[in-house]
DNA sequence: TTGTATGCGTTATCAT
DNA sequence: ATGATAACGCATACAA
């Protein structure tokens, strides 16, 4: 069934058929409703393939994540799609993982499906090493691409970015000035893995101190069972601390067992500060106190922006999102 | 860029470019080089769309989930996702709600794009209402529909579903061969909901018993602070029970804090199981024993025949995926 | 308001 | 082995 068949069907030629199929005003009601009659009864969808052929578009973004089964991508990615569902825009979805050259492939391979556009989401993306990022300026010669949480100064790329940085320079600085003795763990170099280090110097900074070397530990792929054991033995080497901060809730949680391992009550002896405010934070025991940078907000966010972009409209390069704090029971100086 | 381009440049015609680009062996090695060099150097991509026009496919699989951020869900689609990418397929992603209607729409969306096959990942989409199955029963007559973890008696629908009756059969008659009293807390009617359902029922007609009406009972939306007050609250009536088993995990951990609130141990006082091993399992304290129906394998199995069905072949129409129990802290008697 | 004709970039069927 | 050409189904500029 195609327009041809409506056009004879219906008695008029393709041209008026296709009028009407694009919303054209300039069909008269009655040969309007005649063609919309033979469309229903025959039950006729246009070709995308044809209609793709003819507009270069599909009205499809790719969306990139590392991992979709990641908590805070999957609930981040979940608003993108809900978003771009409502401005009729599909969801090419490529869990790529965390090394360049596989992003590089997907990324080539949504530009050659040709999609409309491309949000990436989650700030393993933009790496500090320029190089490896030259791959997203590539591609946003030819779509627009959309960072979420993660940011990039390139032209037709724009980013929606949570306010990590500030957020972790907050609360940093209220537990420096509670005179607590910090010990903040992180997972990875990613962009806002650096904004959050970079928040955390300036609350040392503001309250005229620096940080030591091991007060700052990276985690890489740490599970919550290594992150309690790591904690274990550094309190063993005889290292103290009562505040733990860190990058997400689920290092967060290999604090709760360290300490309840070790018998330190928590907020008492040991305060504990998780990152995403992700559903862990409410498993765990006690309830993780936690930060909610809005990454979800950001992708709306992105969308919402994409979609000026695509008509044309100016937009900021750059858009920052508020975080906000969740105060449950792993901290009391907050 | 296009075929006339590469095929001017070669002085070729444009039908032996095609040639190449299909992989056609009827090309001299000496042409078919000479093409390629000529769309190296040109950084030459067929377009896509019309080549979805000739082929009527453009090697896509939609992929519905009610809601990707559901920790479940997510995990499967991930898998989902990474298996199709194998076979050079893409995703179109939607994420349907546990709304009929919805569902029923965003399939008729995804079948207007001329996707070459459907993946419903969850069990929420085959409901006790045949009626309310209907669409999936159309759309099978459109394309291959593969369901991870539901059934459905019908033609072109193709079932990957993991054995959570077994499995939930198997450690009930465990407990009740304890003489353990029983309370299964569930979320849902969805087809795995009801074969869990049933699979407690085989329990206990083996043991010669029948479940009371209120030893089983539907949480639907609720959340982990709902759970514990429910809990509570029955126990403040004089309920007694000393096996919590639970449809997912989060039902688990609510019960997991009832327990602590209430001063019981767990397990000696107290046993629960969760469901899915999912990361909140490890998060709670105690650890959750759970169920891993192994749900992402069931997205993987489901991928893989539905390359078979694409290739013409001959496939079961339901296959079962093993179930795991994963014992950590919260049972004893398993 | 409606119709005609052309282009979009492939694949595939014939010829040669 | 290679080339010419007809589909594929739609949008649209131009005519009427």
């Amino acid at each position: 069934m195609n327009i041809y068949d409506i056009s004879e069907k219906a008695g008029v030629s393709i041209a008026t058929v296709s009028r009407v199929l694009n919303g054209n005003s300039k069909v008269s009601d009655k040969t309007r409703k005649k063609i919309l009659a033979v469309m229903e009864e025959t039950g006729y969808q246009p070709n995308v393939f044809a209609r793709g052929l003819g507009l270069n578009t599909m009205n499809t973004v790719g969306v990139m994540c590392a991992d979709s089964s990641d908590m805070v991508l999957a609930s981040a990615v979940y608003h993108v799609e809900q978003e771009l569902h409502k401005y009729q825009y599909d969801v090419l979805l490529c869990c790529t993982g965390y090394e360049t050259e596989e992003k590089a492939k997907y990324m080539n391979l949504l530009l050659s499906k040709r999609v409309d556009a491309l949000i990436l989401v989650g700030s393993s993306f933009i790496e500090k090493n320029m190089e490896k990022n030259q791959y997203i300026i590539e591609a946003a010669k030819e779509v627009p691409v959309m960072l979420v949480n993660a940011y990039l100064d390139a032209s037709n790329v724009y980013c929606a970015v949570c306010d990590d940085r500030t957020m972790m320079r907050q609360v940093t600085r209220e537990f420096l000035e509670q005179k607590r003795q910090i010990l903040y763990l992180y997972r990875s170099l990613s962009y806002s893995g650096r904004q959050k280090l970079q928040g955390i110097k300036d609350a040392f900074k503001d309250c005229g101190q620096k940080p030591e070397k091991d007060q700052m530990v990276l985690m890489k792929d740490s599970t919550i069972e290594d992150t309690r054991k790591f904690l274990a033995e550094r309190w063993g080497q005889g290292v103290r601390w009562n505040v733990v901060m860190t990058s997400d809730d689920e290092l967060a949680v290999g604090a709760c067992k360290f300490a309840k391992a070790q018998g330190l009550k928590v907020p008492q002896d040991m305060q504990i500060l998780g990152y995403n405010n992700s559903k862990i934070s409410i498993c765990s025991e006690p309830e993780i106190s936690t930060v909610d940078n809005h990454m979800q907000k950001a992708g709306t966010l992105a969308v919402d922006q994409l979609m000026e972009i695509l008509k044309k409209e100016e937009v900021e390069q750059k858009t920052i999102v508020k975080g906000e704090m969740v105060l449950r029971d792993t901290t009391i100086d907050l």
